[in-house]
DNA sequence: CAATCAACCTGGGTGC
DNA sequence: TGCACCCAGGTTGATT
């Protein structure tokens, strides 16, 4: 499901329900979400701990615990964060609650148990700054801090995209949609783009992030906001699976590739290959 | 460095 | 209804 801007979406949903709270208990409704943490010993470390901030890295939720530790939360495919009051009926696919002094919990909910939930010291979550690549829509991201990154690479700029060392925070929807609001064709050679289009790869970059959190993300199925809805964003999508469908901008049938498995769409005649490259 | 593939999981959709 | 596929917002580690 989530890409940077349904991340952006909670964390900024959850923040004034959750920044305070003190975490009284622990719910664990498969284990795997936690990983190598043996339930007893989660709950343990947990209860009593107030949460003091949350925020977000990349696809990550970084969720601050009095003492310095946090929950880092990653949504995966199909994860979903939310409040709930406890008298709601937990769900089929909720995986950890977290249960709050004011009568509510922070549900964890997932279908395809890809998502985790662990505690790590501040210093794990300071690596996330070796691991990923900047924000693309931080303040020091800028065109020419793109055109650096793209120059030394040889590889396509698609699957590239996707790479979350080289930028944090895109995926597949935003990845296909950026390429397109751009006019660059997916198989492109990310060193072989011109200034002109860094420009415009940039551009749309912050164009449909941006669009993205504004429309609170994209909701196929299983993503939900901090409260539970659908975001909007699938209403606004030119070319991710629209496979053979026109183009909203031009008509031509939307064409579909694949990179290393994973669905390319993208428009033949609004992003054109390179002359020379195959 | 670049690319692919298998794993990790469950469910929806389609064609026979 | 059943069954056999293919598809899916992600990441990691092995392999070539």
């Amino acid at each position: 499901m989530p890409e940077l801007p349904e991340v952006e979406t909670i964390v900024n949903d959850l923040r004034p329900r959750l920044v305070g709270r003190t975490i009284q208990g622990v719910e664990v409704g498969w284990p795997g979400t936690i990983a190598a943490l043996e339930p007893a010993e989660l709950t343990r470390r947990l209860v009593g701990k107030r949460v003091v901030d949350i925020a977000r890295r990349g696809k990550n939720i970084i969720i601050w615990l009095f003492g310095g530790e946090a929950l880092l939360v990653h949504l995966r495919m199909s994860g979903r964060l939310g409040v709930a009051e406890s008298a709601e009926e937990p769900g089929r696919f909720q995986r950890i609650a977290l249960c709050l002094d004011n009568g509510t919990q922070l549900r964890f909910a997932d279908l395809r148990k890809f998502g985790r939930v662990r505690l790590v010291p501040a210093a794990e979550v300071a690596q996330l700054d070796v691991r990923l690549g900047p924000e693309p829509l931080g303040q020091d991201f800028t065109p020419e801090a793109l055109r650096g990154l793209l120059g030394a690479r040889r590889g396509h700029v698609k699957p590239l995209l996707l790479d979350q060392s080289f930028l944090a925070g895109l995926g597949n929807i935003y990845a296909d949609e950026t390429l397109f609001a751009a006019g660059i064709h997916p198989h492109r050679i990310a060193a072989s783009l011109t200034g002109e289009e860094v420009c415009r790869l940039h551009a749309a970059l912050r164009a449909v992030l941006g669009q993205g959190v504004a429309d609170r993300g994209t909701t196929f199925s299983d993503y939900r906001d901090g409260y539970g809805q659908p975001g909007a964003h699938q209403n606004q999508l030119m070319v991710y699976r629209r496979t053979g469908q026109p183009c909203r901008r031009c008509g031509a049938p939307i064409e579909r590739l694949r990179f290393g498995g994973r669905g390319t769409h993208f428009c033949p005649r609004c992003q054109l290959p390179a002359p020379e490259s195959s």
